[in-house]
DNA sequence: CCCTAAAATGAAATCGTTTTCATAAATCGT
DNA sequence: ACGATTTATGAAAACGATTTCATTTTAGGG
């Protein structure tokens, strides 16, 4: 066991291969420039030695890293892990290693988080905001030139990778009227945390005036460990809605989990909508209804949105802008209203 | 809008705070040898024009990236996306980034991973291998003498973080025959392809054993899309089992699907338990039983672990290792066995 | 007020690459 | 066989920081 302090460099390579470093660096980057014989000789010695070159360096030269940033709001919901999985197998794919962080909702972290992928000299950075219309960590990398694609958030402004969560939930509004659904509420995280979860509620809303019915409700959850509870509230309510849409998976797991402590069946009884799509969803019991979006594919979109620039050495623009498919996904959880109709308030 | 060539270096702050590269270093790295009058100076300048020490160069000259490399097998599975959470939050304490790979449970993957990583001048390797004991990752970590911590896996030769899996699996037989249960059945992953896996079965293994219960049925499924099928075939049988210990969470969601999908209920007809203690197993309908394991502690812990060796220059020893403790969550998805015994046979 | 010790700063080397520019060797057409 | 290309290689500078060592400035003691 060698000390790690000394780890092979070019220059051992080369004397060991009797060559100059400058004809090792080429073996690795411009491998035609050089002399087949040589070229194996050093591959050779390289691979015998573990040789790869140092990233620093090679950074420092060339003022590319091949590395991605990524800053995310949490990997504690799937919707993200999947997609940053999507990001690992994209940016594998293309040469580049990544550099997540996480945020946790706080939108202070997003700026130091930006601030310190620069520091580390990424090529670009991927992120998903609280806010693209007011943050400040987008800001900066555009400031400084730093190429970036927003992911689930959508903004005309910023080249971004999304879905049309507005249309989706007002189309979903329809749908569940058509299932005779009138008394449907919406569960949201805080509001102002995220314009997504914003997006989704103007949809909501938009599909509920469209439907003509009852100005809609909104459970706002502020922290999903009250979750249930305030759900519950709701549902024990006289009367309760016969829909509940949610506005991701990980609310509708719990509104799930809410009815049942309520002594309701779903979908018989209350029916139960999710969004985005979570991998889990489709296996749970009830399936889970929700709007999914392919956010393994949102996360590779982006890495080629990104990758695309950087190698051309130009950024991103808003124009290049992609929106993907969502589907909703009919599973168990979301039914026919019941007959004895509650919604006679 | 600048161009991300002309990125401000420290000879920028230099000559605007009117002081050499040296101090303007020192005012960041050793403060306390500088004026405190040129230190603010330094700092304002800095603070203006967004100056960060670029990380490539300072890598290259200290021979430390406090860079963390990590490798799993995926970040679909919830257990290892609440590990790596918990990885990213300690490392950020402690002032390092992190560059995650993931191996898609492919052996040739992860010595590629660990390459990579080295490149990258890692100072050290958090990593979840297939097998430890036949780990080439492991091997040419120990080689190059980069410091690593094995999470999840478990053998004496290594310094790893990890749960008595085996110890866990066989009380948990105990628990379940004191419910009543005689015909109990494991659901596993591929065996071949997680020592974990392995150490779990073993223990159930020995739990039947010790219970004097008929040679244990196992149910391995190579693929995660087959476990549903796979496992419905099993509580089809006339002598169904009327307990499944299922090897991670994953699967016990699935078995919960094959069980309903069956007409059993669960937990009057059959028992479910899973291993792993995903965070959406408490807010699941019925909630999962589950060995839970403090996933985003195992990452703390392996980053202590693995920082503390760094900043002592040294390597974590096999000795440091950590057993966490784990708790059977008894959940609602497992109970007394079923009077009307189908254990006839 | 001078000498010495301590505090503050700077000059220059260094980390491991890549890349430009120059040179040497090989190939070619005539 | 000779000059003109083409091909293959090497020397040295540069990337942006840190750190050693030397030097200057300041403070302190008598």
């Amino acid at each position: 066991m060698k000390n790690r302090s000394d780890r092979i460099s070019i220059l051992d390579i080369a004397t060991r291969a009797g060559v100059s470093p400058a004809t090792v660096s080429r073996v690795f980057n411009l491998p035609d420039l050089v002399n087949e014989q040589t070229r194996q000789l050093v591959l050779e010695v390289a691979r015998e030695h573990g040789y790869r070159p140092n990233a620093s360096a090679r950074t420092l030269r060339t003022q590319r890293s091949r590395v991605i940033g990524v800053v995310l709001p949490t990997l504690t919901n799937p919707v993200f892990a999947e997609c940053l999985q999507g990001i690992t197998q994209a940016t594998a794919a293309h040469g580049y290693a990544i550099m997540p962080t996480t945020t946790e909702y706080k939108i202070e972290n997003e700026i130091e988080a930006v601030a310190q992928l620069q520091a580390f000299g990424v090529d670009g950075v991927l992120l998903v905001v609280s806010d693209a219309a007011r943050s400040q960590a987008v800001a900066r990398l555009h400031e400084q030139g730093t190429p970036y694609v927003l992911v689930y958030n959508r903004h005309p402004d910023h080249p971004c990778v999304s879905v049309e969560g507005e249309v989706a939930v007002r189309d979903l509004v329809r749908h569940l009227t058509q299932l005779g659904h009138t008394n449907i509420a919406m569960v949201c995280g805080q509001l102002k945390a995220s314009d997504r979860a914003q997006q989704r509620y103007a949809g909501f809303v938009e599909g509920m005036k469209k439907a003509r019915l009852r100005p809609a409700t909104l459970i706002e959850v502020p922290f999903v460990e009250t979750a249930i509870e305030k759900i519950s509230l709701v549902l024990r309510a006289n009367n309760r809605p016969t829909a509940l849409i949610c506005s991701n998976d990980l609310l509708a797991v719990r509104a799930i989990r809410a009815a049942y402590q309520c002594g309701l069946r779903v979908p018989q009884d209350v029916s139960v909508t999710g969004f985005d799509g979570i991998q889990l969803g489709r296996d749970l019991t009830p399936i889970l209804s929700t709007i999914a979006q392919p956010n393994d594919d949102m996360g590779r979109e982006g890495v080629q949105l990104l990758v695309t620039a950087i190698e051309s050495n130009s950024m991103p623009s808003p124009t290049d802008s992609i929106t993907l498919d969502y589907e909703f996904y009919r599973g168990e959880s979301c039914a026919q209203a019941p007959i004895t109709d509650c919604a006679n308030s």
